[in-house]
DNA sequence: CCAAAGGTTTAGGTAAGTCTAACCTAGAGG
DNA sequence: CCTCTAGGTTAGACTTACCTAAACCTTTGG
């Protein structure tokens, strides 16, 4: 019923829709690398299945079923990111590819068994959050590296789990979620950051730092 | 290139060229469930890919590329059904129906790193043998215990992987690979075979002894 | 109110895998 | 050795699932 390219329109849109709502059927074109044409095919078949609310010319919104299948798949997809790195070593700059292939056929059994084995864990090896069964799900707050000012101190969030190349090299010099880092100083407009981690200094492009989330760090722990 | 359907035909000719050679086009049919032109047909494609040397009306006969291919998806096949055997606790009568969507879409390094921490194991929970990473293949001799004479004793080598009912049965009489056996009596003609398993006494079906492929005990061990 | 940006419709294409029905072939029995 | 039939093949068409190009329609903002 559910085929697998529409699981993966409903994951597209499932990103998409924490910036833009509703989500423009050009967005999701762009995003797909897909006609907007085949998009808005897609769209109505989605909408006929009660997954979208379709509105013509003004984009889709996800249904609550539709949203419970979106949270489904990315539960399937984190939860394997997380039991490859795991169980099986596999470093995290690979886990992505492995686990777009195996969220579309693994089954809900096999799911449950791996979520058992993992302690039934909130995050994923790049910081995102695994959906609960029930499909909830809680995002923690963190903010873009890019729009961070020099000068403080953060610690990782999450980041982006599609560019194995960044990934390694965030690899190298070990930045994971959880890390802490200083923001040492930025060069002007799209230029790259300077941080130290560990006691060394890095260089990070810019568009590599769009993808690293970050926390600010507290530096005193008083409460108030 | 090749596409999962080409990798069930391969699966399929495998086993039947076990018993059939060249495999009839007919046969492959009755075994996949499709009409005898659609199996024509893909035989003609594969025989294209220089996977299979099709004879028309003679049947077919792997190449050596073919056979490579088909140990490959054997391989893949039975390597996760031990792995989510052993690690993540399936039971054995359920491991055939995910090893089926999983084989498909399990990358080699995926699969080495499975077959690493199992310890490069030489059969999967069924008894069949998993061929080697080079695509070698060393099945035990065994019979099938609807050919034994009653009153003597054997060991269980191999079940069929795919009735997933009967290996239910055979888990709660405690039938598995290396389980010793007693063939206490046969009824006549097609009727039930009468076991002791562990000193209680159990009837297994005639079909389902089909299933069930024995060596004999040696009781002396002297050797020559 | 109109233009252009954005979105949709229509019509069509491709690819993979299947089937039906008509046809051919091999080989066993008369 | 010929013929009949079971088995196998061919041709053609269908389905499903997805994609695109190009023409057309809508919305929105100046």
């Amino acid at each position: 019923m559910i085929s697998q390219a529409m699981e993966d329109y409903l994951k597209a849109i499932y990103k998409l829709q924490q910036t833009i709502k509703p989500v423009p059927t050009s967005a999701l074109a762009e995003h797909m690398g897909f006609s907007p044409a085949s998009v808005t095919n897609m769209c109505k078949k989605l909408a006929e299945l009660n997954l979208l609310h379709y509105e013509p010319y003004q984009g889709v919104v996800f249904t609550e079923a539709g949203l419970q299948v979106a949270l489904e798949i990315i539960r399937h997809h984190r939860l394997i990111e997380l039991y490859l790195s795991k169980a099986l070593n596999v470093p995290w700059d690979q886990v992505h590819a492995e686990a777009e292939k195996l969220e579309h056929v693994i089954s809900e059994d096999l799911e449950d068994r791996m979520a058992e084995m993992l302690g039934d864990p909130q995050f994923d090896p790049h910081g995102a959050p695994i959906p609960s069964r029930n499909g909830t799900i809680f995002r923690p707050e963190s903010e873009s590296l890019i729009d961070m000012k020099a000068g403080n101190r953060f610690v990782v969030v999450e980041v982006n789990d599609d560019d194995s190349e960044l990934l390694r090299y965030l690899g190298t010099i070990g930045l994971y979620p959880g890390t802490e880092l200083l923001l040492v100083e930025r060069a002007p407009f799209d230029g790259p950051l300077t941080l130290k981690v560990a006691g060394k200094q890095h260089n990070l492009g810019y568009q590599a730092a769009k993808s690293v989330r970050v926390a600010p760090v507290e530096t005193s722990q008083e409460p108030s």
